[in-house]
RNA sequence: GGUCCCGUAGCUCAGGGGAUAGAGCAACUGCCUUCUAAGCAGUCGGUCGCACGUUCGAUUCGUGCCGGGAUCACCA
C-alpha cells in the first residue's frame, strides 16, 4: 500500500543489476518531493555511492533509468544533486484510487473480540469548583486519543476518577455551613458545580483576610496559618467526615451530588460519558493493605514515628511516604489502590493516565512503585502527560479568580459562532434548530482545533482573539471546506461509484497531489495512535483541506462537461470529504453539510 | 541545587540527519455577473538561543552553556 515500501525492492534489483552489489534496506531513503520539484516521491542516494561507487548525480541518473525500464509504476524521474524525484504513472494512482475509494472507512482499523482494551482516564477533577480551559485541553485531549485508539482497533475504556474527599471539599462545606445553609442549585439557578465552587472561593478569601489579620497582629505567616480558626474548622471537618459523621457525611453527598449534577451538563455538552467512575472516598482506606504487603516483601520501610516510606534513591529519586504516621494514606497510595482496581475491574492490556505535566514525578514514582511491588501490569501504565494552558496575562490562578470558566468559555464560542454565522448570510432555507445544530457544530470545534492543533506535551497560549477566529489555520476553515465540498456534490448530480475510467493524460497534477495526500491518512493515523498526539490528524486535516481549496479553486469539478471527468472530480471531492470528515471525528468535531 | 520539558518569522505554531526551513495571524496588493470569498494568489518578514563535537551533509543527533517553565510535601 505504501508506495515508498513499493520501492524498496525495485530499488534493490535496480543495484543489483547496474553495479552487481546488495544494498541494504535501511540504507533506502525516500522522503517526500518538496514542492517546487517534479515528482512524487524522492529518493536520496548519497548513502548509497559507497555501493555505486560513482557521483550521487550519476548514481541516481543510473537507477532512475532502471526504473523507468524495468518497472511499470515508475513514469519518469529527475535528479536534483543527489535527489531522485520519481514520478508515478498515472494508472498508478488511479488504482490507487479506487483501492481508496472501495475501501469502506479508508484508514481505520475494526476492532475485534482479540482488540487489547485500553483504560483512559481523564479528567478526574476535583469535586470543590467547576472546570476549568485547563479540563477542557485534558478532555479534548482524552477523548481525541479515545477515538483514534479506537480507529487503530483498540477497545476503549474510559474512566474518571473524581478526588471527592478531603480538605477542599470541606472548606466549600464549611463556607457553605457559615453563609447559612441555604443555597441550592434549584433556588439560586447556578450550576451545581458553580454553586460549590463559589463557596470555595468565599472560604479563600475568608481565610486570606483571617491571615492578614493575623499577621498584622504581629504573627509571622507560618504561625498565622498555625492559629487560623478556619483551618482549624477545616481539619475538624474532615476529621468529623473521616470518622463518619451522619451530619456531615449528608451535607458532603449533598453538595458533591450537586457538582456531579453540573459535570454531567458540561460533559454533555464536550460529548464525554465515563463508563466508569473512580471515588476516593471509596479507595482512599483500601491501600493500607498493599502497604502492608509492601512492608512484607521489604519494599516500604517504617520509620520511628510510625510513618512509612519507599525509598527511590538508588533509581534517582527521592524518599517517597506512602502511609502518615497518624495511620492515614496519601495522594500516591490511594492511586496505588485505584491501579489495582482498575485491573481487577478489566484486565488491562494498558491504561493510560491523562493528566498534567505537573504530575509527571508522581507517576513516575506510582509506576516504579507497582513494580517494585511486582504489579505485572506496570508495564502497561502509561502517563499521558500534556502542557499548562497559559492566557496572554500569564498563568490561571483559581485563587485569584483568573480562571478561564469552562462553561462560560463554551457560551462564548457559541455565541462567536452565531455572530460570524449571521454576518455570512448564508443561512436561508436553515430552521431555527438547523442554525443551533450549526452553532455548536462550529462554536465547539473551533474550540477544540484550537486546544488540538498543538502537540500535547507543549504548553500553550490562549489567546481569547485567536480562539473566536475562522480564519486561516482553524476548525471553522476545515469546516468551511467540507461544506464546500458538500455544495459541490449537491450540485454535481447523481455519482457513478466504482472504477474511474478516465484517459489518463486527464488527471491533473493537483489531482495526484490529493490521492497522494489521502493516501497518507492511515500512516498520520498510526503515528497519532503510536505518540498519543492529535495534534498530528490536526494539521493533516488542514493540510488535505488547503489542497483541495487550491484544487477548486483552479479546477471546474460540477461544472466539467466531460461526463466521465466530472464524475472522477466529483468522486475525488467526495472522497477528499469524507477523510475530512474522519480526521475530524477523531479529534471529536463534527463537519457541517452548510455554513 | 537534582530531575524532566521547551527556545524556529513581530505573534501563535508546524517540521525533525538531506535540496532554497514552512503555515496561520498581523501589515500591504490583487481576484466574487461561472461550482459557498469562513476562499484563492502575491509582497514583506529567519544567524532555527549560543558554542563545540559526530557526519559526505546538522535547524534536526551528542555535550556544555544561556534563557523560560514544571517538579523534588506526612496537599491532592
Amino acid at each position: 500500500m505504501n508506495f515508498k515500501e513499493i520501492l524498496n525492492s525495485p530499488v534493490k534489483q535496480a543495484f543489483q543489476a547496474v553495479y552487481g552489489a546488495e544494498i541494504a534496506t535501511e540504507k533506502i531513503q525516500f522522503q517526500e518531493t518538496r514542492k517546487e520539484f517534479e515528482g512524487d516521491v524522492t529518493l536520496t542516494v548519497f548513502a548509497l555511492i559507497a555501493v555505486s561507487k560513482k557521483s550521487p548525480e550519476i548514481t541516481a541518473n543510473e537507477i532512475g533509468d532502471w526504473l523507468v525500464a524495468n518497472n511499470e509504476i515508475v513514469a519518469k524521474y529527475n535528479v536534483v544533486k543527489g535527489f531522485l524525484n520519481i514520478s508515478f504513472t498515472p494508472q498508478y494512482w488511479l488504482q490507487e484510487f479506487d483501492a481508496i475509494t472501495s475501501s469502506a472507512k479508508f484508514g481505520f482499523s475494526p476492532i475485534t473480540e482479540k482488540s487489547p482494551v485500553v483504560m483512559i482516564e481523564y479528567p478526574s477533577p476535583n469535586t470543590n469548583k467547576p472546570l476549568h480551559l485547563g479540563h477542557l485541553r485534558n478532555i479534548f485531549l482524552g477523548s481525541a486519543i479515545s477515538e483514534i485508539l479506537k480507529a487503530t482497533g483498540n477497545k476503549v475504556v474510559h474512566t474518571c476518577l473524581y478526588n471527592d474527599r478531603g480538605t477542599n471539599i470541606s472548606k466549600s462545606m464549611l463556607a457553605w455551613t457559615m453563609a447559612g445553609s441555604k443555597d441550592t442549585p434549584e433556588n439560586t439557578g447556578l450550576k451545581g458545580d458553580h454553586l460549590v465552587g463559589k463557596f470555595y472561593v468565599q472560604y479563600s478569601n475568608a481565610f486570606k483576610a483571617e491571615l492578614e489579620q493575623l499577621v498584622a497582629s504581629g504573627l509571622s505567616k507560618e504561625d498565622a496559618e498555625k492559629q487560623s480558626k478556619l483551618n482549624k474548622q477545616v481539619s475538624d471537618l474532615t476529621l468529623k467526615w473521616e470518622n463518619g459523621d451522619a451530619d456531615v457525611r449528608s451535607l458532603w453527598s449533598k453538595m458533591n451530588g450537586w457538582v456531579y449534577q453540573g459535570f454531567e451538563v458540561t460533559y454533555q455538552w464536550l460529548g464525554i460519558k465515563p463508563e466508569k467512575f473512580y471515588y476516593e472516598s471509596d479507595v482512599y482506606n483500601l491501600g493500607k493493605e498493599t502497604v502492608q504487603e509492601g512492608l512484607e516483601k521489604g519494599v516500604f520501610f517504617r520509620k520511628d514515628d510510625g510513618s512509612i516510606w519507599i525509598d527511590l534513591t538508588a533509581d534517582g529519586l527521592d524518599e517517597k511516604v506512602v502511609l502518615r504516621s497518624n495511620g492515614t494514606t496519601v495522594y500516591i497510595t490511594q492511586d496505588i489502590a485505584v491501579a489495582n482496581e482498575k485491573e481487577r475491574d478489566f484486565n488491562l492490556d494498558k491504561s493510560i493516565y491523562v493528566v498534567g505535566n505537573e504530575q509527571e514525578y508522581h507517576f513516575k514514582v506510582l509506576f516504579l512503585i507497582l513494580k517494585k511491588l511486582g504489579r505485572k501490569y506496570a508495564d502497561n501504565l502509561f502517563h499521558l502527560s500534556y502542557g499548562m494552558v497559559e492566557l496572554p496575562s500569564g498563568k490561571m490562578k483559581s485563587r485569584e479568580g483568573t480562571v478561564v470558566d469552562a462553561d462560560d468559555l463554551i457560551q462564548e464560542m457559541l455565541s462567536m459562532a452565531k455572530e460570524k454565522t449571521a454576518e455570512k448570510g448564508k443561512t436561508e432555507g436553515q430552521s431555527d434548530a438547523d442554525l443551533e445544530a450549526l452553532y455548536r457544530i462550529i462554536g465547539m470545534g473551533g474550540l477544540r482545533y484550537f486546544l488540538l492543533k498543538v502537540d500535547p506535551k507543549k504548553k500553550m497560549l490562549f489567546n481569547p482573539a485567536e480562539s473566536i477566529e475562522t480564519e486561516g489555520h482553524t476548525g471553522p476553515f476545515i469546516q468551511y471546506s467540507y461544506a464546500r465540498i458538500k455544495s459541490l456534490l449537491r450540485k454535481g448530480g447523481e455519482i457513478q461509484t466504482g472504477k474511474v475510467s478516465i484517459a489518463d493524460d486527464k488527471i491533473l497534477p493537483k489531482e495526484i497531489t490529493l490521492i497522494l495526500t489521502i493516501s497518507g491518512f492511515p500512516e498520520v493515523l498510526n503515528e497519532a495512535a503510536n505518540t498519543y498526539n492529535p495534534s498530528v490528524v490536526a494539521n493533516y486535516a488542514y493540510e488535505l483541506a488547503k489542497e483541495f481549496n487550491q484544487y477548486y479553486h483552479e479546477t471546474h469539478i460540477s461544472k466539467e462537461t466531460d461526463v466521465a471527468l466530472r464524475n472522477f472530480r466529483l468522486q475525488l471531492s467526495g472522497q477528499v470529504a469524507a477523510v475530512i470528515q474522519n480526521a475530524m471525528q477523531l479529534l471529536g468535531i463534527e463537519v457541517p453539510e452548510k455554513m
